[in-house]
DNA sequence: TCCAATGAGG
DNA sequence: TTCACACAATCGC
DNA sequence: GATTGTGTGTCTCCTCATTGGAAA
């Protein structure tokens, strides 16, 4: 039921209100986990005026970290130096807080600098903000610029990341989620809250996966910190994990880390960052860096475990090539030489010349095989399985990219299976289920690419058989499937069909895009990789 | 004058 | 932050 | 030609206004 129109006005209470279901959600669910400090926020956000909080609720929204006083322009908040001042009073923002001169000057348009800092040289702003940061000390021009506006920050931001982690269960999203929803873009399936199974049990859980999480960032940001790096590694190593998440998220930093020790030479640190990580491709980088520094019969040895007892697809197609130059299976390939200069995408060339004799080429990449999964398993997809639904606005089970999702649910895909083997119910199930949930949020499915007509075509010219046996296989490996699908899907009519990966001609096949030919053939599909050659000269 | 980039907003 | 591409450097036959 | 490594671009709605820099 969207209550919001674009460009009218919400009621006045509208992100208020949003901004206070977060503080209710977190307050209920979390309260035995949150400490003193943490319930003193929550309590000051319920505690401020409903003015107070209208404008809270704004700022939260607004880009930040400082904030022009006079840009505050909300109609729902009456007398903004009175909730301004209340707003600090609890501790809830900070007004004209100290911030290096940069940032400062960073709140006025290059006009305003002009204006206030006569004297200096005409330029592009980032001269002018240089030229007047080298003048002044950090708190000169903190006076300076007080006398000639005002600007606010919000306290505690880090308290606000713990709220949005806690809600949504994930920090990528924020209330603008709300909106989405309110607007009619997007809408989600009504699961039913598992509330017996919370996203963390108990206060350690939360705080380890903190600890994680800023390693995690930190591993991203190492050519800015690399003094750290050492540090950070040591912590990751010994830093005990107790659930899944815990345990990829320390495997993915562990990866990077042992990446960036690579590239610097240090082997033996990469090394020990590999063999603390359970993930792909942790493995793959080792047998490598043995192989590179002589060690060749334990870079065999751990080969071989890899080709008995691979932990994902990526691992046994790296341990079947590698060393073996032109080894493993090959997708059949057409060559055509590249005769003109195309400033369009490759892609769409190729599309072009596919479909010069008819059919349709549609440019969907993993689009195609997973959609089509989500429109055929949609009651698997969002079957309330224990622990899997734990927050609100989730597209996904928690669980959707587990090794071990379709294990969870294999009564259920079985069940499933019964109505799509036959022909007509397959049709009926992701026609009705489109129409059912178009727009409605689920990680597999994009409905932009997926639209009506497309679905249609794709049922008309591509056999049962191989749409069936497709979603199978992707409903069971999904965290192989999600990836490296052929670019195009071409449509020529009923039973002809072909899945094309394009090729410029610097362009090479990828591991990823390997495996799924690999699969492609094993299920009977037509697939074929179509390689643009650079014209002889 | 035009334009791309950015941010605010529903 | 993700995935896939563009491009460069190197390897091995 | 195959392989490996590295850097990059486009994104999670869509529209409007503002800003700052460049083209004309
Ligand atoms: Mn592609
Ligand atoms: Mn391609």
């Amino acid at each position: 039921m969207p209550q919001l129109r674009p460009n009218t006005p919400p009621p006045p209470d509208y992100y208020r209100n949003n901004l206070l279901r977060v503080v209710e959600f977190v307050a209920h669910t979390y309260a035995d986990l949150l400490n003193p400090r943490e319930l003193l926020y929550l309590h000051s956000v319920t505690q401020v005026s409903r003015d107070a909080q209208r404008l809270l609720a704004r700022l939260i929204s607004r880009k930040g970290p400082r904030i022009r006083e006079d840009r505050l322009n909300y109609t729902e908040v009456g007398c903004l130096q009175t909730q301004l001042q209340q707003l600090e009073q609890q501790g809830l923002i900070d007004r004209n807080p100290a911030a290096p001169a940069d940032r400062l000057l960073m709140l006025c348009t290059k006009d305003e600098l002009v204006a206030w800092f006569p004297g200096f040289a005409r330029s592009s702003k980032a001269v002018l903000l240089g030229d007047i940061v080298t003048r002044y000390s950090d708190v000169q021009l903190h006076t300076r610029l007080s006398a000639c506006l005002n600007w606010v920050s919000i306290r505690q931001a880090g308290m606000l990341d713990l709220l949005r982690l806690l809600y949504f269960g994930d920090s990528y999203r924020d209330l603008s989620a709300f909106v989405l929803e309110d607007l009619g873009l997007v809408r989600y399936e009504p699961y039913v809250i598992d509330r017996s199974n919370r996203q963390f049990d108990h206060r350690d859980d939360l705080d380890r996966y903190l600890t994680l999480r800023s390693a995690r960032d930190l591993s991203h940001r190492l050519a800015d910190f690399p003094q750290l790096a050492a540090e950070v590694t040591t912590q990751l190593l010994h830093q005990p994990c107790e659930t899944r998440i815990e345990q990829r998220t320390r495997d993915r930093a562990l990866n990077r880390l042992g990446h960036w020790h690579e590239r610097l030479g240090e082997l033996d640190s990469a090394l020990a960052c590999y063999a603390g990580s359970n993930t792909h491709p942790a493995r793959e980088r080792s047998v490598r860096i043995l192989k590179k520094t002589g060690q060749v019969q334990r870079s065999e040895c751990l080969q071989q475990q890899l080709i008995e007892a691979p932990r994902c697809a990526e691992e046994e197609d790296f341990a079947q090539r590698f060393g073996k130059r032109g080894g493993g299976v090959k997708p059949p390939i057409t060559s055509v030489r590249l005769d003109c200069a195309t400033p369009e995408r490759i892609e769409d060339h190729a599309a072009q010349l596919l479909t010069a004799n008819g059919g349709v080429a549609l440019h969907l990449e993993n689009n195609l095989p997973l959609s089509l999964t989500a429109l055929a398993y949609w009651p698997v997809i969002f079957a309330e399985v224990p622990g899997a639904f734990t927050n609100p606005f989730q597209s996904a089970p928690v669980d959707l990219f587990w090794p071990d999702f379709a294990r969870t649910r294999a009564t259920l895909i079985a069940e499933q299976d019964r109505i799509l083997a036959d022909p007509l119910g397959f049709r009926r199930e992701l026609t009705s289920t489109w129409q059912a949930k178009s727009d409605t949020a689920n990680a597999l499915m994009s409905w932009r690419a997926m639209s009506a007509e497309v679905l249609h075509t794709i049922l008309h010219c591509i056999p049962h058989t191989i749409l069936f046996s497709l979603v199978g296989h992707v409903i069971r490996n999904l965290p192989m499937a999600r990836t490296g699908f052929p670019d195009l899907t071409v449509l020529y009519g009923p039973g002809q069909y072909e899945f094309v990966e394009v090729k410029g001609p610097t362009d090479q096949l990828q591991p990823a895009q390997r495996i799924w030919f690999k699969h492609l053939t094993r299920l009977g599909a037509n697939g074929r990789v179509l390689k643009f050659q650079a014209q002889a000269r």
